[in-house]
DNA sequence: TAATTTTGATAAAACCTTTTAGCAGCTTCA
DNA sequence: TGAAGCTGCTAAAAGGTTTTATCAAAATTA
C-alpha cells in the first residue's frame, strides 16, 4: 500500500495557496519574495506534518543538475581505489552529492562506453583515472563543459584538472634509499605502460641510479586483470635469471606482493640478500615478515583535493574554466626490508 | 561553447512531424503504432546524424524509475564489500542499471539518513548490509514498495529478501577441522555483535566444540572503525593470558590479521603451537607464512544472486511480493596453518 | 485627490519524456 | 449508400519542480 508521494502541488491545493508560494518557502526565498510570515509558517508546518521531500528527479530535470558525480576507477575492488572511494563518498555526501562508481579495467572501450552513458544521466561531474588513449573523450567532455578531474595519472595532451602525486620524486627517493642501504644492483619492476604515473616512477628510478652510478635492471610486465593469474611466474623467472639483484623497487604494491613470493620461493633473504621498496603502501606491508618499506600516497588528501576541485568546477561553471593541477607529496615509510 | 543538447522536440520540429511520432520510433513502437517506414527511416537517420540521446532524467520523472540501485555496504573500502561492489557493478551495467554506493560504518543513524536521502532520488532498489536496529527502516522501505535485498546478514524480524552464506555450517566445519587436527583448547575470536552472521558463526563454533567435548574459549571485541587503532592490544593480552590456547577460529579476516600479529609477537608458532582458521578468505592468507586456512565466501555468486533478486523485485513490482531467501555454501580452503 | 510605489501573492512557461485518446481520410462490407 | 474498420499520425496531459512576469490591493508620495 504505497502511500502516494506528496508533491508541491498537493501542498498548495491542501492549503489554498499557489505552487509558486510553496516553492519559494521551501527554497528559503520567502522573505525575498515577500511571502508573509503567517503563510510561511502554515506551509512549513504542513510540510513537516506530511513529511514532504522534494523530488530530486524533478529538480534535476528543471535545473539540469543531478547532484551526482561519477567516480571512474581502474578497478573499484583494488584497495587504492576503494580507499579513495570511501573518502570521496564522505566528502560528497556532506556536500549533498551522490557518487556513482564504475571500473574501467584500464580499457578504453569500456571507459568510452561508460562516459557516454553517464553523459545522458546529466551527471554533474567526472572523477576519472584515465585509461590509455582516452584523450579525445576527455577533450569532448570538456568541450561540452562537463567538469572533469583526473587522478592517479594524467593526460599530457589535455589541459584538464588533475590530482596526482610526486611519482618521480618518490621513486627517486625510494631508489636512492635502496642505494644508500648498500644496493649495487637494483631492479625496477613495473608494468608495460606509457601512463604518466608509471613513466614518472621509472624516470625517478633511472635518475637515482644514474646519479649514483650503479647499474640497474628493469622488468616490465603486462597488465593482468583480475580474472587472469598474476605475474608470479614471470617474476620468478626474472629473479632466478638475475641472481645478482640485491635490491628491488616495485612500481606498485600488487607487483610487490607477487614479487615477494617469488623471492621467497627462490630462498632470497630480505633484507640480507635483497632489499625491497614498493610504491603504494598497504596495510599488509606492515604485517609482512620482514615489514616492507613502502611509499605511501596521501589517500585522504588526494580525495579531499579531488572533491574540492570537482566542486569548484561544478559550482563556478560559468566563471571561466581554469584547470587546477595538484601534485601531492608522498611519504616513504622505512621498515625492515631495507 | 556547450552545444545545446537536442531533445525530441527539436527533432520533431526539424522534421515536421509530431513529438509523439518521434517518441514512438525511438522506443521501437513504430510498427505497433503504424508509423510508416518512410517516416521512421527519416527520423532514425536524423537521430543518428545529430547524435540524439534521450534524457534519462526526463525519463525518470515520467516513468518513476531511475535505473539506479543503491549499494549500501558497511564499508566500501573493506575488501569483502569492494569485491562485491565490483561484481555487482558489472551485472548492473549489463542490465542498464547504475550503482550508487555508500558506507554505513555499521551505524544506524547514518544508515537511516542515507536511506531517507535515497528515497527522494527515486532509486529503483536497495542492496543493503543492515546495521543493528535497522528493522523499522527496512520495514518502512518495504511498505513503500521499494525493492530491498539484504546481504551478509539479515533481520529475523523482517520478512525481507536476503542473500547470505552458511555461516553456522562453515564455522562448524572450520572448528571441527581444528579439532580433528588435534586442537584441545580452541578460542573463538569475534566481535561484540548480535548480528546474525556473527551469532551464526558463534553457534557453529559452539556446536562443534560441544559435539567433540573439548573446552573452548571466546573473546568478543568491540567494533573498531577505520579511524581508531585496531584490536591488536586486546588480542595480545588475551593470548598472553591464555597460554593453553592451541587453536584459534577468527570470525572475520580483519581480526585474524591483527590476531596473527599478536600471536607472532608472543612467539607462538603456527601451526605447531597454535592452529588457525579464519572466516572470509583473503588474497593475503595465501601469502602469509604459513599460509592461513580460511573459509571463502562465494563472492561472485553472492553478487549474482543479489542482482538477480533485486532485478526480480524491481521488474515484477506488481505481481505480489514474495521474499527470496538465499543461503549460499562457502568453501574451506585448507592451508598450512592447520 | 491622483499618481506612484510597495506588498503579498500567483499564473504559466520551461525542463524532456511517455502515453492515452482521438482525428481525419480512406477502404471494406453489407 | 451508410456503417464500420483501418491507416497514419498528432494533441495534450502528466510527472514535480523552479522562476519570470504579472497583478490586484494597499500604502505612500506629490
Amino acid at each position: 500500500m504505497a502511500k502516494k508521494r506528496v508533491s508541491i502541488k498537493d501542498i498548495a491545493k491542501a492549503l489554498g495557496v499557489s505552487i509558486t508560494t510553496v516553492s519559494f518557502i521551501i527554497n528559503g526565498k520567502a522573505r525575498e519574495q515577500r511571502i508573509s510570515d503567517e503563510v510561511s509558517k502554515k506551509v512549513k508546518d504542513y510540510i513537516k506534518e506530511v513529511g514532504y521531500k522534494p523530488s530530486h528527479v524533478a529538480q534535476s530535470l528543471r535545473l539540469g543538475k543531478s547532484k551526482i558525480i561519477v567516480f571512474m576507477a581502474e578497478d573499484i575492488s583494488n584497495q587504492f581505489f576503494s580507499s579513495i572511494a570511501r573518502f570521496i563518498e564522505e566528502k560528497a555526501y556532506r556536500n549533498g552529492y551522490k557518487i556513482i562508481y564504475c571500473s574501467t579495467d584500464n580499457d578504453v572501450g569500456k571507459a568510452k562506453e561508460l562516459i557516454s552513458t553517464f553523459k545522458m544521466r546529466n551527471v554533474d561531474g567526472f572523477i576519472i583515472t584515465p585509461t590509455p588513449d582516452l584523450e579525445d573523450v576527455i577533450k569532448d567532455l570538456m568541450e561540452e563543459e562537463f567538469p572533469v578531474v583526473l587522478f592517479d595519472r594524467w593526460l599530457p595532451d589535455v589541459d584538464c584538472s588533475h590530482v596526482i602525486v610526486e611519482n618521480k620524486k618518490s621513486a627517486f627517493e625510494g631508489t636512492d634509499h635502496l642505494i644508500k642501504e648498500g644496493v649495487k644492483r637494483p631492479a625496477f619492476i613495473s608494468l608495460e605502460s606509457d601512463q604518466t604515473q608509471m613513466i614518472d616512477r621509472e624516470t625517478g628510478f633511472r635518475e637515482a641510479i644514474q646519479q649514483s652510478g650503479v647499474k640497474g635492471l628493469e622488468l616490465k610486465l603486462k597488465f593482468h586483470n583480475l580474472a587472469e593469474s598474476g605475474p608470479y611466474q614471470e617474476l620468478f623467472e626474472f629473479f632466478s635469471k638475475n641472481r645478482d639483484i640485491d635490491g628491488v623497487f616495485f612500481a606498485t604494491n600488487y607487483l610487490a606482493f607477487e614479487g615477494l613470493q617469488a623471492l621467497d620461493s627462490l630462498g632470497r633473504n630480505i633484507p640480507k640478500d635483497v632489499k625491497v621498496v614498493s610504491f603504494d603502501d598497504h596495510y599488509f606491508f606492515g604485517l609482512f615478515k620482514p615489514k616492507i618499506t613502502a611509499i605511501e600516497q596521501p589517500l585522504e588528501t588526494i580525495s579531499e583535493k579531488l572533491m574540492e576541485t570537482i566542486l569548484n568546477h561544478i559550482e563556478e561553471l560559468d566563471k571561466g574554466y581554469v584547470s587546477r593541477k595538484i601534485i601531492l607529496p608522498n611519504k616513504l615509510n622505512i621498515r625492515e626490508s631495507t
